[in-house]
DNA sequence: GAACATATGGCACGAACTGCCACATGGCAA
DNA sequence: TTGCCATGTGGCAGTTCGTGCCATATGTTC
């Protein structure tokens, strides 16, 4: 099952394009910025049409983000391996702080990602979509809870509401952070985690504390 | 300096242009949905060229979240009416109440608000924008409390971190409950305020525990 | 190699914006 | 009133993003 079947011609040919897609893109951010950026031009550096463009990437925003996606995917998958009693900020802290480690054993490669990050913080025209994938990530993180949460445990089943807002204010905190790294002169991403710690551990959630609705 | 010096011919006219344009598109925005609504046909709505509709708004969001910036300028008044020492939770929260009652003293204005909230949270190519709102008014009420905050007095000067910490996990408790609030079937905006204030009150902000950066 | 499925390219088109220039309108002073 | 100046407005051409449609090329299967 974790073994893949040797993907055929055809798929491995879409991977590469897709990732060349990817790569020209970036490059292409980070030299010229976002905006200046036609998709005509990625499409040209990824020797693709800007039709078949379209068709990988259903707007300029996707393949620009798709790093923070990853890093998403990520997180969650990291987050489902936490036991499933544990409180809902505390395993995601715990799972951003695996989904960082496993990303970079040496530091590269989280710092790999962090490169990505300034380029999209400064493009004014990606800071919309890039609310938009956190959004749709928090109601992820949020239905892991009350799916994960058992029905008959000890405690009363935990109200959608309660897992919407640990997941929105776990982002928000990690989004502080990184705003706040961004604004720093610092490139280390060590100082990005440190910051972001310090945010997590300064919220808290009661649990639903006797409250007439 | 309150009162106003009978504006010139010139500016009355903008003004009665800008909310034509305002409500000719918020009508359209609720009979056609956002997306198919064309500024072609809102600037022929309001009887103007569309080159000149691009000159009262930079684009078709900014007139559609029109109302959502109102709402925002009305908390941040309010924000800015609370007393100086108040911890930034407690004065986020009465601050919102406060902007909610002076918009509804008969209970129908927020109404009036509220039925805008619907369209646009139904228009995903709006999600974006909005989001982005709520980064910018978050960064204003941050703001407010570094710089309320008296340099000298009893308390070690609040960090950025902790005023953006508390202003972003606030937006995110009013997000969550103005979301639960549009998933569910109800549309009375009394449901909103309590569902609003049952996340608030769950929301806890440590001061900066001894924490090693 | 034939038959089929799917990926790609090209073209026309719609809609959001923008720059530019000409014209109209309001404000102000002689 | 007249005329000058500032500013608001319209129209038009042009750029960019994004989509539907159809023909063609390429991979897959038998």
């Amino acid at each position: 099952m974790s073994e893949q079947q040797t993907e055929s011609l055809r798929e491995r040919k879409k991977r590469r394009t897709r990732q060349s897609i990817i790569d020209v893109a970036h490059a292409l951010f980070h030299d010229n910025g976002y905006d200046t950026t036609t998709v005509e031009a990625i499409a040209a550096g990824a020797d693709v049409s800007v039709r078949t463009f379209f068709r990988y990437f259903a707007n300029k925003e996707e393949v620009a983000l798709a790093p923070l996606d990853e890093m998403g995917e990520l997180t969650l998958t990291a987050l489902r391996r936490r036991p499933a009693d544990e409180p809902p900020l505390t395993a995601l802290r715990a799972a951003v702080i695996d989904a960082w480690t496993i990303m970079s054993p040496d530091g590269e490669s989280l710092r790999h990602y962090t490169d990505h990050l300034l380029p999209i913080g400064n493009a004014s025209a990606l800071a919309g979509a890039v609310q938009n994938r956190i959004v749709a990530l928090g109601d992820r993180f949020a239905l892991e809870f009350v799916e994960g949460d058992d029905p008959d445990g000890p405690q009363p089943r935990r109200t959608d509401l309660d897992a919407s807002l640990a997941a929105f204010a776990f982002l928000a905190a990690v989004q502080v952070a990184v705003r706040a790294w961004c604004a720093s002169d610092s490139t280390d991403p060590a100082d990005l985690a440190a910051t972001a710690l310090i945010c997590l551990d300064s919220l808290v959630i009661e649990r639903n504390p006797a409250h007439r609705a």
